[in-house]
DNA sequence: GCCAACGTTGGC
DNA sequence: GCCAACGTTGGC
């Protein structure tokens, strides 16, 4: 099995939102980076767990623990003009976006702040999300770093 | 294929 | 609101 982080921003969709859908699961759509496309495409396996990041927000960091309950499928939203991801591009026939379903797993008693982890950046090593200028919106995390950070909850 | 311009992300 | 960093676009 392996690891994730997702970013998401709470004023718009964040934790608590997941908790109150329905099967407390989500499509992730609207994730328009190839990059963070590729991650989902090539790596992320049903059962995969995957750390809640909220950011641009007062408090970011990790909020809590979500797993991937269904594989990569096209991301339907870049198909509806009226949508605020649509993709001309994107053919349905051949599609370029991507999204995987997130169920809910435990959110954290408090918010596992982005400086706490900056404070711990020696022992999680090259950890992605700590690089200067992240902006991946799905970003890998090895074995080592999920228990490192789950130590520190 | 290069690279400047532009748009977006995201922390502060 | 500012700004650094990065990805994407498009002209050549």
């Amino acid at each position: 099995m392996q690891h994730w982080l997702m970013k998401t921003e709470p004023g718009t969709f964040g934790i608590d939102d997941l908790m109150g859908r329905p099967k407390q699961t989500e499509p992730w759509y609207g994730i328009r980076n190839y990059t963070a496309r590729n991650f989902m495409r090539d790596g992320m396996k049903n059962g995969d767990q995957v750390f809640l990041y909220h950011s641009s927000c007062p408090e970011t960091g990790i909020v809590g623990i979500g797993k991937v309950v269904k594989e990569a499928y096209p991301d339907s939203s870049a198909f509806d003009p009226k949508s605020e991801w649509f993709d001309p591009k994107s053919d349905p026939a051949n599609p370029r976006w991507l999204m995987v379903d997130v169920k809910f797993v435990r959110k954290f008693k408090q918010v596992l702040l982005l400086q706490t982890l900056r404070a711990h950046a020696e022992a999680l090593g090259d950890f992605a999300l700590l690089r200067k200028g992240n902006r991946l919106s799905i970003l890998p995390v090895t074995t080592e770093q999920w228990n490192t950070i789950l130590a520190l909850e």
